[in-house]
DNA sequence: CGAGTGACCGCAA
DNA sequence: ATTGCGGCCACTC
């Protein structure tokens, strides 16, 4: 089988909903490997730009640190979905216990 | 081809 | 409570 992690979360990052985000971690779980989260960071960098990885965001609902742009953007972008996003300029997080979205649960 | 790095998470001290 | 380290896979230099 050639479905690599890179495979799978691209497929599930391009399958979440608009107003709805996932972890990193929650997506390297679903892949098969729990700890590779930080692989899942790694393809959000290298992988596909038209992807919506502003929907990613880590354990602590905070957005990611390189956002192609930078982390206003990013905030921008969510909003822009209906996302309400807390925090300050260099400190954004969303209510993920209250936004997170499961694919199969 | 070989080695290092990366947008993370979880546990241990 | 905080800090430090290990672990995973893929991609770039």
């Amino acid at each position: 089988m050639n479905d690599t992690l890179r495979i799978k979360v691209e497929s599930l990052v391009a399958t979440i909903p608009v107003g709805r985000v996932m972890t990193y971690g929650q997506i390297a779980a679903l892949c098969g490997s729990p700890r590779a989260a930080r692989i899942v960071g790694g393809i959000a960098h290298y992988g596909d730009p038209e992807l919506p990885w502003h929907r990613v965001v880590n354990k602590k609902g905070g957005l990611a640190s390189g956002y192609h742009g930078g982390r206003h953007t990013q905030k921008e972008h969510l909003e822009a979905e209906g996302v309400v996003v807390h925090g300050e300029a260099d400190s954004y997080w969303v209510d993920v216990e209250e936004l997170l979205w499961w694919p199969e649960k």
